[in-house]
RNA sequence: GCGAGGGUAGCCAAGCCUGGAAAAGGCGCAGGACUUAGGAUCCUGUUCUUAGUGAUACAGGGGUUCGAAUCCCCUCCCUCGCACCA
């Protein structure tokens, strides 16, 4: 049957809706839960994957408020940074990517106006969040409270939050290098190119300026890599191009003309004094810093005036290019010819070894020379040999015995330590640099430029850190994994710069409007804000009253009431008001994130609550969670490849999809996205949906017996592994029990002929409440179906009744007795015309007893197991029997539990089985008979009834 | 390379922290039932062997233990992160 799951989910919501059910107000009358999902950015449309954390986040909500918690779960977004202004920007150029991409997700046309606007944009995909995806995915998030890091009430409090840092000594500053053009200032390079009209692949790269003493003058090359000096046998230049000679305080450096340029942008006091050709410096000897040997000048066509310094120092061990011209220009007549260099000093120049690389031969360059069967200087394949050497050298190269006294180091570590040494030495210093030519949109050639006043937000400081790990052990931190590596991660976090300029949207730095605080720095504390943004986006407060003495005052409780209130223009009524709310809610009980958040979101969340707020208000708890993944890893959502969520959702049911988020693995681990696979959650749930309204509309009603309380005991059973589930947010493992292991019970109970009302009603009341969390929708539906009162989603969940080991194992006793019938039936190839089964004599059951009550006291082994039974005088005339029978209980019940093992000595076998003979004969269509193994007039051909054993009746098949 | 996670049946995936029964569940596959307005449903089976038994598995190797998928060591393979990007 095909049911109308988006009706089904439409009236639910709006029911819910209506009855405010997604409110949250404070009531100190009850416990409080606050849990969010990390806000997402707005950057366009979310795809399937994003909702599995959103899901899970509302279905332990849900399970919260069914275990009596007051729940707030609040959403909001993160649009700060240049997404809005780029989307727009192409929209206002009608890019047609964009516009493709714009409607086939579900953007009305008539919408394109507003999206030539920045904050149309944010406005835009904030409602299709909140809208399209999380109202139409059933959450009960409280939507008042939503909040957006654009709102300027937000700017408030973030403004806050930095006054607050400061406060703590936790904002300093100091030099930075970010990129510049020379009218519009600092620029945002990345690849939208919202700023710039080329090169926003570019990123910026560190240089070390390495400096050459030839005569009175500094040759200076720039280098990726500071750590292979000492494999520097010559050094090169390019003779068609006219070089600078410029004033460096005293000294005299020659660069290209365009590397001058650069440089006085990031040093003081830079000039140019003169030029000079680089076919006039070819044949010099200058010295090499670090090593301090004389190398000469040759020259090589590859060096680019735009690159670097223009000017390179030869590593040919390591440098595909400088093997390859080196060869050149060893076989190069001209040497001689025309710089009239000596032959004796061209062969003097050979590679030294220095980098062993696992993989690689002495010559890592020469390697993939040979690999990528480069044969002449200009190759374009030179490109890709050397970002695979400095590459592998980078991460898996150590330093040789020709290296000094950095010998033996990992590369990785000798490449600052030998920056440093030589910088320290005055013989470099570093340069930035872009990869690849970036232009303004002005035209202007954009260059990294030294910022002498950038802000950062010390990270690295040690009793914040300190202070953080600490209070991390306290922690609900999910996995586990993640709560003992956290402590690593706050360690390896250092000071992170927390504001820029240019062309971006945020809050203003509080302390020199110039500066915008950057994306990640104004959403750490951020969750504190939804216990007061509820009074912003109803108006109660303006965004000119929350200053500085307003947030001490409801957040950290500072200043008089009267005072604070005349000083804010708040009155005292909602002051305390908000103050109460901010107490009552904080601290926040989880903040659930993808993966990627672990090394970025999470530790500076953590550290700015240390940072700011008191010991009561810390997080308790962190959720992260795996992705969904595509097919051929494309789901990502600007590249299209997946379908639309509200498609999704029209084609599965969002209850199928959240059953598929909750149940397909285990939050901590990746899943790939397969429809077929959701699919079979959707049948599933039709079948669930199908057997509830079976139950519900069936009018037979027959006595309870045993089978109604086994039912009633598997149900509480299944209440009690549920709450366990849920201790670890197990949604994974509650939906296990709840969709398959209580549809399996409730089959059986059907099939062993159950048909109690009363039973059925009690179990349908807790099956549906179990359903509630993942599966909202459907839930609400049968719950009102059945006629229950309210709402699921607003019920309570009962605690465990009684719980009858001995009634559930009974049941598993003749689930066992069928399979072995078939086992047997099957193996011997028989087909029964009758089947008799024999339950044990009674007094193997008397041994287990005896077994039993030694394991309670703990004194349980065969030869104290023997001797018990043979003091029975009954049993002492089965002598050897009871002795074998005893050694083989003696080592089988001291190797499991008691609980589990009680069931088997306390349940009368021969009742239940003849109780069920009726119901066994119909189920294996064959009549079935039992007898006891202490009948003295039984049935026993083959004599069988003497291996039954309790547990386990024997089998007769004729 | 450093850091983290992982390698369980045809596939996905539990179990591993807290060692104790071929190993949940799903998908797929096979047989049967019921039906063919369905991406159906129900039952049974799905390592080998076998009157319900027994044997053998958890990347490979070694160790601890009465007993290991689970704890320890080594090797191989896979995935992710390595920063200013949210």
């Amino acid at each position: 049957m095909a049911y109308d799951y988006s009706e089904m989910e439409k009236k639910w919501q709006t029911k819910w809706s209506d009855n405010e059910l997604n409110i949250a107000n404070r009531d100190d009358s009850k416990p409080k839960f606050m849990l969010i999902f990390a806000y997402p950015g707005v950057t366009g449309y979310l795809h399937v994957g994003h909702l599995r954390g959103y899901t899970y986040t509302d279905a332990i909500g849900r399970y919260k408020r069914m275990t009596g918690y007051n729940v707030l779960f609040p959403v909001g977004t993160h649009a700060t940074g240049n997404g809005a202004i780029s989307l727009a920007s192409r929209v206002s150029n009608k890019d047609e990517d964009l516009i493709d991409y714009l409607i086939r997700n579900g953007c009305p046309e008539d919408k394109l106006e507003q999206l030539k606007d920045p904050m149309g944009v944010v406005n835009f995909f904030n409602d299709v969040y909140v809208n399209d995806y999380w109202k139409k995915f059933g959450f009960l998030a409280d939507w008042r409270r939503f909040t957006c890091t654009l709102f300027p009430d937000y700017g408030k409090f973030i403004q806050w939050q930095f006054k607050k840092l400061k406060d703590a000594n936790l904002l300093f500053q100091k030099p930075y290098f970010a990129p510049a053009c020379p009218n519009c200032g600092p620029v945002a390079v990345d690849a939208s190119e919202t700023d710039i009209s080329k090169g926003g692949n570019a990123e910026t790269q560190e240089y070390t300026l390495l400096k050459f003493k030839c005569k009175d003058k500094y040759l200076v090359a720039a280098t990726l890599r500071p750590e292979t000096v000492y494999g520097q046998v010559c050094f090169w230049v390019n003779p068609e191009v006219e070089y600078k000679e410029i004033k460096k305080g005293e000294e005299t450096w020659i660069v290209s003309s365009q590397a001058a340029e650069k440089l006085k942008l990031q040093m003081n006091n830079i000039e140019i004094v003169g030029t000079i050709l680089g076919h006039d410096m070819i044949g010099w000897m200058c010295e090499a810093p670090m090593i301090h040997r004389d190398i000469p000048v040759f020259p090589a066509a590859f060096c680019n005036p735009a690159v670097g310094t223009g000017l390179v120092t030869s590593v040919p061990s390591d440098a595909p290019d400088d093997w390859i011209s080196l060869e050149a220009v060893k076989k190069d007549p001209k040497m001689i010819s025309e710089y009239g260099l000596s032959q004796e000093l061209i062969d003097s120049v050979v590679p030294i070894s220095i980098i062993s690389i696992s993989g690689y031969g002495d010559f890592p360059a020469k390697d993939m020379i040979d690999k990528f069967s480069i044969k002449e200087p200009g190759d374009p394949k030179l490109v890709d040999a050397k970002k695979q050497v400095y590459k592998d050298g980078y991460h898996m190269g150590k330093m040789k015995d020709t290296c000094g006294k950095f010998a033996g180091m990992r590369v990785e570590e000798a490449k600052d330590k030998m920056k440093d040494a030589m910088i320290a030495a005055g013989e470099a210093e570093v340069f930035h640099d872009l990869t690849e030519e970036v232009v303004c949109r002005c035209g202007q050639p954009v260059h990294i430029k030294k910022i002498d006043d950038q802000w950062f937000i010390n990270y690295g400081d040690q009793e914040l850190t300190d202070k953080t790990s600490e209070h991390c052990k306290t922690m609900d931190i999910n996995p586990t994994e993640y709560y003992e590596n956290i402590h690593g991660v706050l360690n390896w976090f250092r000071e992170r710069a927390c504001v820029r300029q240019g062309n971006w949207l945020g809050t203003k730095f509080p302390f020199d409007n110039k500066w915008i605080i950057e994306a990640i720095s104004d959403s750490t504390l951020y969750p504190l804000y939804y216990t007061i943004s509820l009074y912003a986006n109803e108006g109660q407060i303006k965004p000119d009253n929350m200053t500085e003495d307003f947030f001490d005052y409801v957040v950290l409780e500072k200043g008089q009431l009267s005072d604070i209130s005349e000083k804010t223009g708040i009155n005292e009524e909602l002051l305390e008001k908000i103050r109460k709310d901010v107490q009552y809610w904080y601290p926040l009980d989880i903040n659930l994130g993808g993966k990627e958040h672990m090394t970025v979101h999470f530790p500076v969340f953590l550290m700015n609550h240390q940072a700011i707020l008191p010991e009561k208000m810390q997080p308790r708890g962190i959720l992260v969670n795996w992705y969904i993944t595509g097919k051929k890893s494309k789901i990502s959502k600007s590249k299209g490849g997946a379908q639309p969520i509200p498609g999704a959702a029209q084609k599965f049911g969002v209850d199928a999809m959240r059953l598929y988020y909750a149940h397909v693995a285990s939050m901590f681990v990746d899943v790939e996205w397969d429809e077929d696979i959701v699919m079979t959650y959707r049948q599933r749930l039709d079948r669930i949906i199908g057997t509830v309204e079976d139950l519900i509309t069936s009018e037979s009603d027959i006595p309870k017996s045993d089978i109604d309380d086994w039912l009633m005991s598997r149900f509480n059973t299944h209440i009690t592994e549920i709450r366990t589930a849920m201790e670890k947010y197990d949604l994974r493992a509650t939906a296990t029990v709840t969709y398959y292991e209580m549809l399996n019970d409730i089959r059986w109970y059907n099939r062993r002929g159950g048909k109690n009302k009363e039973t059925l009603n009690n179990a349908l009341r807790i099956w549906i409440q179990c359903m509630m969390p993942v599966t909202p929708h459907v839930a609400e539906e049968l719950w009102n179906k059945a006629g229950f009162e309210n709402f699921v989603s607003a019920s309570q969940l009962p605690d465990a009744d009684v719980i009858s080991s001995s009634a559930e194992y009974g049941e598993e006793l003749i689930r066992e007795v069928m399979a072995d019938v078939a086992q047997i039936e099957k193996v011997a190839n028989v087909n029964a015309e009758k089947i008799v089964l024999y339950t044990s004599a009674a007094w193997k059951v008397n041994v287990m007893k005896f077994a039993l009550e030694m394991k309670e006291e703990n004194k349980l082994d065969i030869p104290s197991l023997t001797k018990r039974c043979m003091s029975d005088e009954n049993m002492r005339k089965n002598g050897k029997a009871v002795s074998e029978f005893a050694k083989k209980i003696a080592t089988e019940f001291s190797r499991s539990s008691i609980e589990e093992k009680r069931p088997i000595v306390d349940l009368d076998e021969t009742a239940l089985l003849r109780s069920a003979e009726e119901f066994l004969s119909s189920e294996l269509g064959t009549p079935v008979k039992v007898y006891s193994a202490d009948e003295s007039d039984l049935y026993d051909p083959q004599n069988k009834a003497k291996i039954a054993i309790p547990g386990r009746p024997a089998i007769l098949l004729e």
